[in-house]
DNA sequence: TAAATCAAACTTTTT
DNA sequence: GTTTGATTTA
């Protein structure tokens, strides 16, 4: 963690919990003043100590006079709005002199850009004629919501091709997200199906009408409604006047949509910051944009102030060099450049090993090494581009007993299990729901497709959606089935067991349906059991619902296991999910052409860089070590043409010569001969000659 | 006629 | 390992 003591280890002043800030971080910490401050834009680099001096602002803020209850703290991700509150309850502690049992007062509005915008809808839900009971789809929910209504559209059957779900999904928010519109989304990003512009219109346009017939919102309406409730004047000013202070966290990801809210909601820019760094930027994807945080300063008059962090607390110098050397490659932006005096002989290393079995074994030996040397496996960390890139390295920790937890990729909630179960939750607080009702009907036994359209074309003109369900009657075989789920489903409705014991109905029900249609009970009833637990600590199945659809559990083991606390294990994660963390040790897999940049971006300029600031991250992650691992050949599973196949990547275009000369240079002695190098010369015999020479 | 069963394809990154 | 499409079964 990025210390707010600065490395001197001067004891912490008592009544100054500042006096430890560098001039830079000083500076961000003090603009303004007391009174909403003239916008400020805080260009942090990479470990430059992001998170202590926002923090700090925040506890400077609320020291100098400003009410913690008109503060809005906007962060990327629920765990960073956690430790953003932790810390600034840490630094109000320090300052007030309170005992550490003392509660800091509570920052009520601190949190993400959709679970804010969710909170503000549920608010404003009658001045803005939206139903109070609406209920929030994932991304998954509002894929197959759109397959629906591509269906209904007879898209489905053109005679070419029509984009799948997932692309329309993705159309469809990356239209709404960058606020360009359809025609605009689909030219810059989607150019193999501009020819469907029309078609496309028209599914969205149903698929809103149809969100809005089932009382559903999905990601993207939490910032789209918000911004358009923005749009009118009163309630713009009213919401606007509700907050001081308005703090905005990893603005190199927010997209403009997400700028477009912060602009109506403080259109002067007074008691704005914004801090970012746009090298670390790597969420385009979801439509981020990096010129919002280019741009910030310059959209008011006078521009904003810029403040920029550039010592950099975490890494090694070397480490630090490589970093840099790497980024000075992409195209310059906001000026600025790390330095740090943490001295350090060793080098960062480049791994040649063989494939990714060997790099498997590798990491596993080095990761045992280290522990030997006193670096417990919580301080070392393996990332990777995509979740499955670490697919053999389980396998071989696995083998190893070497305990682990992974962040990104597969989640608790993407299990088909674990979704029936939220879906019939879902389905009770919302009948209209059709995602939910699909999926559950569909459940019970002797209830399939047609059934279920014919329920739902009677849910769709019925004034009660929830007596439709009692009322309908099932196909003969199926309808003892129903009558006892009919009976769980009003008992769900009627809350007669209770929240959370209702759960234990919910899973009692489940458990012989998924018995019937899966074989692997055993794992699928103790996921239930754990969801049952996390419902423990929450007050209603409405806020449990909302909860875990903006805030899913990011590992896959977090909520999972029962790994006690003090239980050391190591961190496997995905690039994007180690955003903001540090480790001691950091390993990346697969520094490949291929897999970073992934052969999925290699499509435009624009998304090779964003592949180079992914790899920045992953390096500037690491305090001490760092490797970079090169597999000189791996492989690629199910590709659509060829099937599987090996790839001969190579090491990574972003590692230039001039860069390689930072790394020392690694190559594993060889357990075999049998290995063939990749970069040999020609062969001296030429066998596939002798072969076709046979028959020839 | 509808549901169950079986075979085949498909997996970037995430609020 | 899940989702989709095709075939078999009630």
């Amino acid at each position: 963690m990025t210390p707010v003591c600065a490395p001197e280890n001067r004891p912490p002043a008592r009544r100054d919990p500042f006096a430890t800030l560098n001039d830079a971080q000083r500076a961000a910490v003090m603009h303004g003043g007391a009174l909403p401050a003239s916008p400020l834009l805080v260009l942090a680099g990479a470990g430059s100590g992001k998170t202590a001096t926002l923090a700090a602002r925040v506890a400077r803020l609320v020291l100098d006079g400003a009410d913690p209850q008109r503060v809005l703290l906007l962060t990327f991700s629920r765990r960073a709005a956690l430790e953003m509150e932790r810390r600034v309850g840490a630094a109000l502690h320090r300052a007030i002199g309170m005992a550490p049992t003392q509660k800091a007062p509570s920052l009520r509005w601190c949190g993400t850009f959709h679970g804010v915008g969710a909170r503000l809808l549920r608010e404003y839900a009658a001045r803005v004629g939206l139903p109070e009971t609406f209920t929030i789809d994932d991304r998954s929910d509002s894929e197959d919501l759109m397959n629906v209504v591509r269906s209904e559209l007879g898209l489905a059957e053109s005679a070419t091709r029509f984009p799948a779900k997932a692309t329309c999904m993705a159309i469809y928010s990356r239209a709404v997200n960058s606020r360009l519109g359809l025609h605009a989304a689909l030219e810059s990003h989607f150019p193999w199906c501009a020819r469907w512009h029309d078609e496309l219109k028209r599914l969205f346009a149903a698929y809103v009408a149809e969100k809005q017939r089932q009382h559903v919102l999905d990601y993207d309406d939490l910032l789209l409604l918000p911004w358009q409730m923005l749009g009118d004047a009163t309630l713009a000013a009213e919401i606007g006047a509700r907050f001081d202070h308005v703090l905005v966290d990893e603005y190199q990801d927010t997209n403009r949509l997400q700028a477009g809210i912060l602009a109506r909601l403080k259109p002067d820019g007074r008691g704005v910051t914004v801090v970012g760094d746009d090298a670390q930027s790597i969420y385009s994807f979801r439509a981020a944009e990096v010129r919002n945080i280019l741009d910030f300063p310059a959209q008011f008059e006078p521009p904003a102030r810029i403040v920029a962090l550039e010592r950099n607390y975490r890494s090694t110098a070397p480490i630090l060099d490589a970093a840099n050397a790497l980024i000075d490659a992409a195209p310059a932006q906001h000026a600025k450049r790390l330095w740090t005096d943490r001295a350090s002989a060793t080098k960062p290393s480049l791994v040649w090993v063989d494939d990714e079995g060997a790099q498997a074994r590798w990491v596993a030996d080095e990761v045992l090494r280290q522990r030997e040397a006193g670096s417990a496996l919580k301080a070392q960390a393996v990332l990777f581009r995509t979740s499955h890139h670490s697919a053999p390295l389980e396998l071989e920790l696995a083998r190893r007993d070497i305990p682990f937890v992974k962040y990104g990729g597969l989640r608790f909630l993407d299990a088909a299990h674990i979704k029936d179960a939220l879906a019939l939750l879902r389905w009770a607080e919302n009948p209209r729901c059709k995602s939910a009702g699909l999926r559950i009907a569909q459940r019970v036994d002797g209830i399939g497709a047609t059934s279920t359209r014919r329920l739902f074309d009677a849910i769709d003109g019925a004034g009660d959606p929830a007596a439709v369900i009692r009322a309908f009657t099932p196909p003969r075989p199926a309808s003892a089935a129903w009558r006892e789920f009919v009976a769980l489903f009003d008992a769900l409705r009627d809350g007669a067991h209770g929240w959370p014991d209702e759960l234990g109905a919910v899973n009692r029900w489940l458990l012989p349906q998924l018995a019937r249609l899966h074989d692997d009970v055993e794992q699928r009833s103790a996921d239930l059991a754990q969801l049952a637990r996390m419902a423990r600590g929450t007050l209603s199945r409405r806020q449990f619902l909302t909860d875990l659809a903006l805030d899913p559990p990011s590992a896959t083991s977090e909520e999972a296991g029962v790994p006690s606390r003090d239980d050391d294990y190591l961190i496997l994660s995905t690039i994007h999910s180690a955003k903001g963390q540090e480790w001691r040790s950091v390993t990346v897999l697969n520094v490949v052409d291929g897999c970073l940049p992934s052969d999925m971006a290699t499509g435009n300029p624009a998304d090779i860089d964003e592949e180079r600031r992914l790899l920045y991250v992953a390096m500037t992650r690491a305090r001490d070590r760092l490797h970079l691992m090169v597999p000189q050949r791996f492989y690629v599973h199910n590709q659509a043409a060829q099937g599987d196949r090996h790839v001969y990547g190579g090491l990574s275009r972003f590692v230039s010569p001039a860069m390689q000369a930072l790394f020392e240079h690694v190559t594993p002695t060889r357990p075999e001969a049998t290995l063939v190098p990749v970069h040999s010369a020609g062969p001296a015999i030429d066998l596939a000659a002798q072969a076709r020479a046979l028959w020839s």
